[in-house]
DNA sequence: GCCGTTTTCGGCCCGACTGTTTTCAGTCG
């Protein structure tokens, strides 16, 4: 009897799985090496731009930084059989709930294995309970405190619905924070400040807020943090560092420091901890000990232990060290230290790069602007080109266009574009569609009407569930279709709220570069799409990009950077990305569709 | 458990804050 194929893992739940061994040898007290081992190995898998599955089949999962004998192996059983022996054994010693215990602030492993041991605690509702009946101060170690902490830390866990926050979400909270304790505080208190940590980073998630500062009276300025009215709740509170809730659950870290460790410190904060770790691994090989504030000699072929070196900005201290200023967007420990160690950095694309935007919409579908509005805006925040680009029709969930309401359009745009030249201005309209990939594979509208716009932008909005082969399929017809300018928002997720769908973007992309069709990446904060791993796999692969707002209002304008800094996280320059070309160039990108 | 521009064995980043302590372990980032 064949036995049925093994049920398809994707990164993602490789990854989940690797997370939850290293939790249970934290739990355990194993070796803190194999454990960060294993949290490396389930780090770079979730990060990784290829599917583990393809590399697994090729034969390559050792060439993968991190995974090694053991873990290949390990995942080589998952992938085969479905399971991990190894996984299912410790799956059996360790209650489940204890792990889960450990999401808990202020909850470690130490903690979790005591509670239960010696009282038998095997979830967090248990927890709970034990610490409101005061068992838990029975323990040696634990107090009253303790009991209010994991209450509060409960509290805290389901106050948050999720234990991250969308960038888009986080980027504007913190801004506003950074100018509500300027406002608390006399001016010229803080000479610097900036929000650092995976926000300056641009991740798209993020976890909490890191932000730090220089000041004279570090006191002063965290009675002041302290004091916001945001702050629901006081997580921490030193003469140098303190922690705030915000009222949706976030944690936001304000650290102050002296202006002669700011270097040090900024890139201290701003991580990630892999990259830091890399810095610091580096420093040693040349004799010195970084910490948040400074390089001090240790084992240094001339200096004395002990020696000091202070710097004042990020760029001095990784040029001490032989190395190109990182970005802040590549500090993943992704490629960045060899490229910096070899001054072969890219020049990333910036915000000011772009010249004109090729998807948006207006009132003729989805948009709450009018076209003349949105054209309006567009001109007036310096773009060169901007596309029109409403909905087909029969997307169900908006009016659209088709043949008839296109001609409407042009009508519109050719009077626009007329006005624009009489007025001597260089600012040009296009017409397009951003037409729907219907079920089956075909295209909202008919070709003889995709024949007669400027730009076409292909992309997905239902269906999105369809397994693996029938989605990429249908994609593929679409990328390979002549009309077919653009791939909109590729996998359809929505960050935090819809996964994206299961579709093989390794070889979409691959026929994107045959064929000639850019691929999106689009700066809606809640989508990020491609996102920034495949953005990379993607201009490796030959692809060119656009990054698009997908605006569908004046306001969304503004969503253009979270596409831009995506676009630096996934490594590309200007020259990746097509609408950083003047109008004539950017066209002949389009006409190069084959 | 991983890894090698000193190494295939012996390393593997560093400090602030808190609580329950009488000098430090746990947690976090």
């Amino acid at each position: 009897m064949p036995s049925a194929p093994p049920p398809r893992f994707n990164n993602y739940q490789v990854a989940e799985i690797f997370d939850a061994i290293g939790d249970m040898l934290l739990i355990l007290g194993d070796n803190r090496f194999k454990i960060i081992a294993y949290q490396n190995a389930a780090h770079t898998i979730e990060e990784l731009n290829r599917d583990i599955n393809s590399i697994h089949a090729a034969g390559e999962l050792r060439s993968i930084p991190g995974i090694g004998q053991a873990i290949g192996d390990k995942i080589d059983e998952l992938l085969t059989t479905g399971a991990i022996d190894y996984y299912t054994k410790l799956s059996a010693q360790v209650p489940i709930g204890v792990v889960e215990m450990m999401r808990v602030p202020d909850v470690g492993p130490k903690s979790a294995r005591r509670l239960w041991e010696e009282l038998n605690i095997t979830g967090v509702e248990e927890m709970k309970v034990a610490a409101q009946t005061g068992r838990i101060r029975t323990l040696k170690g634990f107090g009253v405190k303790s009991e209010e902490r994991i209450l509060k830390g409960i509290e805290l866990l389901a106050r948050r619905q999720d234990d991250r926050t969308p960038l888009g979400d986080a980027r504007p909270l913190a801004d506003g924070l950074v100018a509500d304790l300027l406002a608390a505080l006399p001016p010229h208190t803080i000479q610097k400040i900036e929000v650092a940590g995976s926000l300056r980073r641009w991740r798209e998630t993020i976890g909490d807020v890191d932000i730090l500062a220089v000041s004279q009276e570090p006191v002063a300025v965290m009675e002041a943090f302290r004091g916001l009215p945001q702050a629901v709740e006081i997580l921490g509170a030193g003469e140098r560092k303190s922690s705030i809730a915000l009222p949706s659950g976030m944690q936001v870290d304000l650290r102050v420091v002296e202006s002669r460790h700011w270097g040090p410190a900024l890139a201290y904060f701003t991580g990630s901890q892999a990259h830091n770790i890399a810095v610091r691994e580096m420093a040693q090989k040349q004799g010195w000990s970084l910490n948040e504030y400074a390089l001090t000699a240790q084992d240094h072929p001339q200096l004395p232990d002990g020696t000091e070196r202070y710097f004042e900005s990020e760029e001095e201290l990784y040029a001490f060290l032989g190395l190109g200023w990182v970005a802040p967007e590549l500090r993943e420990n992704s490629g960045e230290m060899q490229a910096a160690r070899q001054h072969s950095l890219p020049r990333l694309i910036e915000v000011g790069d772009i010249l004109g935007e090729l998807h948006s919409h207006t009132t003729f579908s989805d948009g709450k602007n009018s076209m003349e509005e949105m054209a309006a805006a567009a001109q007036a925040a310096g773009y060169r080109y901007w596309n029109v680009s409403d909905h087909s029709i029969g997307l169900g969930i908006t009016q659209g266009v088709d043949g008839e309401r296109l001609l409407e359009q042009r009508r519109i745009i050719d009077r626009l574009n007329h006005g624009y030249a009489e007025a001597g201005s260089d600012f040009r309209l296009l017409l397009g569609t951003e037409v729907e990939i219907l079920a089956d594979g075909s295209l909202g509208l008919p070709d003889a009407v995709l024949g007669g716009l400027d730009v076409v932008v292909a992309s997905i909005h239902t269906g999105l569930r369809q397994e693996r082969e029938k989605i990429t399929q249908r994609c593929l017809a679409a990328v390979r279709n002549p009309h077919v300018d653009i791939l909109g928002h590729p996998t359809g997720r929505l960050i935090g709220r819809r996964e994206p769908s299961e579709i093989d973007l390794e070889r979409v992309l691959q026929i994107a570069a045959e064929t000639g069709t850019i691929v999106e990446i689009n700066a809606n904060p809640a989508r990020l799409d491609l996102n920034a791993p495949y953005a990379r796999r993607a201009a490796e692969l030959g692809c060119k990009l656009v990054i698009n707002c997908d605006a569908h209002s004046v306001a969304e304008l503004a969503l253009l950077p979270y596409g831009v800094h995506t676009a630096r996280r996934g490594w590309l320059t200007p020259a990746d990305v097509i609408n950083t070309q003047p109008f004539d160039e950017m066209l002949k990108f389009l006409k190069d569709k084959r």
